[in-house]
DNA sequence: CACGAAAATGCCGGGCTAAG
DNA sequence: CTTAGCCCGGCATTTTCGTG
């Protein structure tokens, strides 16, 4: 092509293209949105399990819809000739807009929303499906209780992944292990803690 | 001690997110 | 959108354990 024609092209393709992303999404959004249901719903839910309990069960239906929203946002500004797989853009924006919502939640009523992720993130891990583990928990010699079930290393590796916020990397080199090595111990530990108040809680 | 089973470990490559 | 960093699981290898 002469260069006088792809500076023309170039001109004209953002409209073009915008022009068919209007008719597609006026025409097939729902077909759209079907075709990405799952992945969008799965982005939800991931998201929902950092939330406390009694949040993710007053919001989820809220975060669905401004995900579905955001996704139809993202097919508007998406430029395909950069990177025609939407949805690595679509995850990245739709996640944003999750955390938008809660922050916005937040400011509007504290209350609804408690600090979830300071102290206590192996809490949300180890006790997704226990509905009532927050009033078990008000007490803490649960945890110590736990903690106990753990061995050394184990103990040691949690506490540093949750509380101090190392990476696996960083605690594998202080316990001489490969990162790798840490991860699996940290799985270990957790599962383990999820059975023992599992087992209490009987 | 010898040998096979089971557990622990390290490397590597992929998926995912936060930051740029 | 791209990149860098993190987490994780599969696979191969090493170490530990249990038994004759």
């Amino acid at each position: 092509m002469p260069e006088s024609v792809t500076k023309i092209w170039d001109k004209i393709a953002p409209s073009i293209l915008n022009h068919c992303k209007v008719y597609v999404l006026k025409r097939f959004i729902n077909e759209t949105l079907i075709n990405f249901h799952k992945r969008i719903e799965g982005l939800v839910y991931e998201y929902s399990k950092k939330l406390p309990t009694h949040v993710r069960e007053s919001e989820i239906d809220d975060l669905l819809t401004i995900a579905r929203l955001e996704f139809i946002e993202t097919v508007k500004v998406w430029a395909p000739s950069k990177n025609d797989n939407i949805w690595m853009l679509a995850r990245q924006r739709v996640g944003g807009a999750l955390k938008d919502h809660i922050r916005y939640i937040t400011r509007t009523d504290p209350s609804r929303v408690y600090e979830w992720v300071v102290d206590a993130a192996y809490m949300y891990k180890t006790v997704q499906q226990n509905a009532s583990f927050q009033e078990k928990f008000e007490n803490g010699d649960q945890l110590n209780r736990l903690l106990s079930t753990l061995s050394f290393r184990e103990k040691k590796v949690v506490v540093a992944h949750t509380r101090s916020d190392l990476t696996f990397k960083e605690i594998g080199k202080k316990l001489q292990l490969s990162e790798s090595q840490a991860s699996r111990i940290y799985k270990k530990a957790i599962e383990k803690m999820r059975k023992a108040l599992h087992k209490s809680s009987l």
